[in-house]
Formats: C-alpha cells, structure tokens, sequence
DNA sequence: GTGAAGATTGACTCGTCAGTCAATCTCGCT
DNA sequence: AGCGAGATTGACTGACGAGTCAATCTTCAC
C-alpha cells in the first residue's frame, strides 16, 4: 500500500475541521462556501470531500465530538459522591470552561446546532436531549433525598438549567453580556446560585 | 384613482403574512421557498413582492409586529403597583400565553429569530435586547428594594430567566416536553418557583 | 527505481430559488 | 360605458454554491 501514514490522515482531516471552526464562527453555516472551509484550511476544494462526504457532515463531526465529550463530563460529574448543588456547579463549570478554551467551538455549537433545532439541530435532537436527561437524573435524585424542592418537575429544571447557561454563553457570542475573564467564574456562580438558590430574599414557604 | 380601499389592501398583506406563518412554522424560513407562502396564500408568485420587498422583510415584519406587543406587554406589567415576583409572573404568563394563543407563531420568532441570532436575529439583536433590559430593570428595583438578593447581577438574572422560559417553549415545539393544556400553567408557576424560589430545599444563607 | 494506491487539485455541472418584469386584469370613478 | 391606476399574474433571468470527476501528484513497499 501506499496509503499514508493513519496519523498523517487524521492529521490534514483535523487542519480542515479546526479551519471549519473558525469560518462558521466568523461567517455561520448557512452563509459560508465549502471553499470558504477549503481555503481557510490552505487546502483545494476537492479535498474537503476526500475527508467529508458533504459539508454538512463536518459540522456532524465538530458537533457529535464535543457532544460526547459533554456527555462523559456530566456522567462524571454525577458519579462524584457531592450535593447536587455541587454537581450542577461542576456541569456549569465545565460547559463555562469550554467556552473559555475554545469560545469558536462553542459558538458554532450553541449557533448551528443546539440553538437551531430547526435546520441542523433537528437530526441532532435525541443527542441534545440526552444531556437533559442526564441533568433531569441528578435533580430527580435530590428531589428523593430532599436536598431539592419537588415543586418543580425534573425534566422542567433541568431545561431551566441548561437553558439559563446557554442563554449566558449566547449572551457572550453575541456581546450583550460583558465577557471579561473575571465574568466567567462570575457566571459558574450566578447560574447556580439562581437557579438553586432562587431570587428571593426571604425563603421559601416550603 | 382606481387604489383599492385600503382596507382591502391590509387584508391582502394579513392573508400573506399568516400564509407565511403556517409555511415558516413547518418548513422553516430557509428551506422554504417564496413560492410556498404564494401557494398557501392563494396568491401568485409576484404578488408577495408587490407587497413586500423581500422574503426577509415578511419575516421581519411577523417578528416585529410581535415583538412590540411583547415590549408594550413587559412595560405595562412593570407599571402595575405588585412584587417583582407578580411581575414576572404575568410576564412568564404572557409569553406562555402567546404560544398557546398562536403557537405557529411563537415557534417561527423564536426558530427563526430569537434563537437564530446568527442568520436572521442578527438584524435584531437590539430589539431582542430591549426585552432583556426591561426584565433586568424589574430585578434591579427589587434588588432595591430588598426584595431580591443581590447576589446576581440584574442583566445576568433577567438572561436566566428569559432563558428558561424560552428553553421550556423551546421543549414544547420541539416536542421535548409534553404541552398538554395543563402544562401550560404549570410552566409558567415552574419558571417563576425556579428562577424567584430556587431549587434548594433550605433556605439561602443570606 | 518503479508502480500502484491513495492524496490532491480545481474547473465544471446541475439544480435551486430570490427577485424582475411585461402582460393582463379589475376596481372605482366619472 | 370607458378609462386609468393599481392589483395580480407567472414565466423568466441571473447568481450562487454544493457536489462531481478526470487529471495530476505523492508516497511507500518492494
């Protein structure tokens, strides 16, 4: 065989995934060309489909790798022996901290696919909708042990949850929140403190 | 002058713009072609452009349209003599409301636009902001006041909060949450028990 | 060194669709 | 009745961009 090396492939496959990254976060999905991807990735056109079968199999694989790693981080965290408080911390902190890492990665993500259930997002629901389902289990779990309330349904604070931090990390994407290093350790606090906490200054009549 | 009344006119333009609800809602606005909204509306081809410069300017028009009664709605809440919580209560509520009165239409400026800040909500971002604004001005007054905490700022509270019940709408079009008549009004005491209440069992430090 | 498998190239094809426009119709006035 | 402004029609154009493919180059086992 004459086949290069496996390293080398996955290699020239990733120069175009990470060259994906920053054209659909500078331009978006819909708006960019494949040669857009191509020639941020100092590559021909041809080649994209060498490695992809079609454009929208790159954005596939930069969700589905960075969604699985989510989902790892999350059952993780919830095997941690921690409050629940604590693990939603955790959950926050890591989803803040990818941002802060990779905010491109995080933007296309949220933008393209979680925020946009209704073009790419729809094929990708049941995976979205697993971190839910996780987040729902951790919050079932403290409703039975009575760190939570059980006024409020599982699956409904586990979208309240998730929903508050993506609306967070949308508001850095789109400068309306200030998003200065000091605000992302901030906003780990704030969201827990909210949604556990709640706004209220007198406690709750429960 | 042979003008039709304009009575007339405003009925054409009506026909169209909720003939491109229904196609909006189910297709979506990309995948969607100017002749489908013709079709549904019984309407030639050309007719849409008589009426509107671009496929854009219909669904900017169904956003804007909305999304001041929306505005006006948050101002007048806020001008009633009741708690913050009561507030967001009757906000929660009319957003909660808006679905059920017209899912359609919610699904399409919330798809489309509100969540679609990279395509389509770009354009809209400030208008989409003023809402944010408001809320964040409810809970300011009632960090104030003693009323709320000020652990979290304002314009980060009123994120979580827009976000949680645009995530729980989110569910409801997706089909991720069930949206049957009951849940209606259970979501929006939901909202407001989670962001106002907190999840914790007991009671804040503060 | 050589040959073949695989990598790389980019011009081209092909379908799609937003927006245009000239023709036709219809309403409301005199 | 007849006219003219505006309403309505739908075939057509022009741009655009995803995906194809035949040609060329590179690598590596022998």
């Amino acid at each position: 065989m004459a086949t290069r090396n496996p390293q080398q492939a996955a290699e020239k496959r990733r120069l175009i995934l990470d060259a994906a990254v920053r054209v659909f976060a500078r331009q978006g999905f819909h708006t960019c060309r494949v040669s857009d991807i191509a020639d941020e990735a100092g590559v021909a056109y041809g080649l994209v489909y060498h490695y992809f079968r079609s454009k929208d199999e790159v954005l596939d694989t930069l969700f589905l790798e960075r969604w699985d790693v989510l989902l790892d981080a999350i059952r993780e965290v919830d095997r941690r022996e921690v409050c629940a408080r604590d693990k939603l911390y955790a959950i926050a902190s890591f989803i803040v901290d990818s941002y802060r890492h990779d905010p491109d990665l995080m933007k296309v993500i949220i933008v393209e696919v979680t925020r946009a259930a209704n073009s790419f997002g729809r094929s990708h629901l049941a995976k979205i909708r697993e971190a839910y389902d996780l987040i729902a289990a951790i919050v079932a779990k403290a409703q039975a042990s009575g760190e939570f309330k059980d006024t409020v349904t599982p699956a409904f604070a586990a979208l309240a949850f998730y929903g508050a931090i993506e609306q967070v990390l949308t508001g850095w994407i789109f400068e309306l929140l200030p998003g200065a290093p000091e605000d992302f350790d901030q906003a780990k606090a704030f969201v827990v403190e909210t949604i556990c906490g709640g706004l209220d200054a007198r406690p709750a009549a429960t």
